[in-house]
DNA sequence: TTGGGGCTAGCAAACGCTTTCCAGATTTTT
DNA sequence: AAAAATCTGGAAAGCGTTTGCTAGCCCCAA
């Protein structure tokens, strides 16, 4: 009777079905209404909001004029169904409380959105049974891509979305295959410069605290610490590696066995920032001050370190490089027609930013160490 | 030919267009591949997978085996597409590397993934712009409900929301409209008990650095601080009020205001713990000693309070509850059939946490003030 | 043996959109 | 002026589900 012709759009079947457990909004405005409005036929209105050139202008504007009126939304789901592609990425990390990944997560979803795709976070809590669930969660929303930034990975979660052939990101190592793209972190490079440093500044008793060592990212600073030790001559004895956790409350357990040692470390890095903080906690209540007693080395820069006391040293990887290539890494391989669709590896650079945690060993030079911030006069 | 009658799986309309603009991956396992490979209709699958009883149970046995076998996961846009209902929650924060948000996100997540909700995150930077197209996301992905946790929104992004009747949950205060729901945070209780520690200590000029005034949130916490104070007989000169923006730059730049009166107050709140941490390092700046020259308090007690130097006093408002409340309130809106549909307010406690950042006012019982943490002996 | 009443499984429509195909309209060519 | 070529808009199929309806089956009573 009406002009809408075929649709009935459930009027009858909410009348008639009594209280369903679980109430339908009122149906959003569709691709229809505009059609209507506009007066030309859906397939008009759909060619008009994807740009297609062959619509007639006129047309085109009376349309974009009746999406105005009525304020139509393209239904995400509704197209995705179709076109098959979702317009989501995936983006998995560790531990989201960790302040290091709010910060890659917001860079991540800014570019992501910019390039008209939505973020769907997961945090895995190092936990196998959360990545599972993660993972079909992932599938089921059919992301076009994930990135694993989870910094190190079950082997079993890469095997599952390697399967589907989704485009895949990982942080350091993955599988060599077609859809697969890394980016390389250049740990080697800013932890170097840190061991240099210092040494530079005469230390020779320098400790390093790693992060859980199932982390192939922790596995791979470590190892960038030994060997920049190495090329200095400088001994790394077995106690002077401990396995952290990546979290403050390791930095502190990982630091008291440290002062358990004789004599006690000069210095110690540290395979994040966090941990960092943990240790800087640790040795404020053992009363021990830093850098005056010993130096604090961190690794990642995040936002909180400069706002440290002291202000910590570290060592910087950028979470904006590190977003802007795993969404364009993820892009190319979503989109065949990506400038950057063959390459496969992204480097990532890490720098030495210097602040006040780190000085002089003790003993050395002790006017100049011991004086450093206690010169300013209270004003009150 | 074969059994699959319809179906054509654009394998022709893949081979015949020219290297599409972008990839579509092979398609995924669907109902169909189940439903041939048990023998049975879709519609079975269908039933057997939504666990519909008058399925019959050897059928049923049959497609879970098959589904096993092939691996299917239901596609979730379809899903939504037909029932109406996407099953994803929105969750608008104001600044997601703000460390209090994080924590939030996690416990909203753990609970809605737990409900079978997923979860889409979006952070407004305190940006209309980036506001504006958030909610637009929001509602082209059909979301069910949208909870703004920004502590303090902006009108025309509510509007936009109460128009399309989502559920809706806010923190503070919100329209009351049918199917908007609000957890009440309880500023009140918790700041009166951090006025009164501070005011049992001795401290007479205590200085409150809010959050950015436009926030309803930042608002209600000074006026819980004000009335807390009046209670007290205790005058709070207007310059004792001073606006930061929950950074940790804006509590230094606050402190440093602080720093100029005569004389500097004694006691410091803050609006949060952010602001908190940028108000100790501020302090370290100009070597002041916390809390021996002036006592800290914070608000929210983030995960990282406890490891500041000093251990950060605050009140403590639980994201765990929060997230808790906020998750149920959601589904109270989306669900009939909720215990809870009806209840329209959610109230969430406060309460003080005492640490190491608050003591006596400086000049009062000195000895014990001094000699607080620096009693313990180096062991090196 | 046959009719009726439960059940259950399958068919087909619908969700909102994109895309392909085709017919009618318009323009160009001879 | 007629025929060919080009363009444009509409109709319809299909994406992977769910679900109302119907047909088939079995069983029991008449």
């Amino acid at each position: 009777m009406e002009k809408r012709k075929k649709r009935r759009r459930n009027v009858t079947a909410a009348a008639a079905s009594g209280a369903p457990a679980t109430r339908r909004r009122p149906a959003a405005v569709s691709i229809r209404d505009v059609a209507e409005r506009a007066r030309v036929s859906i397939a008009t209105v759909s060619r008009a909001v994807n740009g297609i050139a062959t619509v007639n202008p006129e047309l085109a504007r009376r349309v974009w004029q009746a999406i105005e009126e009525v304020g139509y939304l393209p239904n995400t789901q509704a197209r995705a169904l179709v076109s098959g592609r979702s317009r989501m990425l995936g983006l998995i990390v560790s531990e989201i409380t960790n302040p290091f990944f709010p910060e890659l997560v917001q860079e991540f979803e800014n570019l992501a959105v910019a390039q008209g795709y939505e973020v769907l976070i997961g945090s895995t809590s190092y936990e196998t049974l959360r990545t599972e669930s993660l993972i079909r969660r992932m599938l089921q929303r059919n992301v076009d891509g994930v990135a694993v930034m989870t910094f190190g990975i079950e082997e079993d979660l890469i095997q599952k979305l390697v399967e589907r052939e989704f485009p895949l990101v990982f942080v350091d190592a993955g599988p060599d295959l077609p859809n697969i793209r890394v980016l390389k972190v250049d740990y080697a490079e800013g932890i170097r410069q840190g061991v240099q440093h210092l040494a530079a500044l005469g230390h020779r008793h320098i400790a390093f605290i790693t992060g859980p060592l199932r982390l192939r990212s922790a596995v791979a600073r470590r190892d960038a610490f030994r060997k920049s030790m190495a090329e200095l001559g400088l001994v790394v004895p077995a106690d002077h590696l401990v396995e952290g956790t990546h979290t403050m409350e390791g930095g502190i357990v990982a630091m008291e066995k440290l002062s358990q040692l004789d004599p006690v470390p000069t210095a110690v890095m540290c395979s994040n920032d966090v941990t960092a903080i943990g240790v800087l906690h640790a040795l404020y209540r053992t009363t021990h001050e830093v850098p005056a007693d010993i130096s604090v080395v961190g690794f990642d820069d995040i936002h909180l370190a400069q706002f440290m006391l002291p202000p910590l040293t570290t060592v910087q990887m950028s979470c904006k490089d590190l977003a802007a290539a795993a969404v364009e890494a993820l892009r190319a391989g979503i989109e065949a027609d990506h400038p950057k669709a063959a390459r496969k590896e992204w480097s990532i650079p890490t720098r030495l930013v210097v602040r006040q945690s780190s000085t002089f060993p003790r003993g050395s030079l002790p006017a100049l160490a011991g004086t450093a911030r206690r010169g300013g006069a209270k004003n009150f």
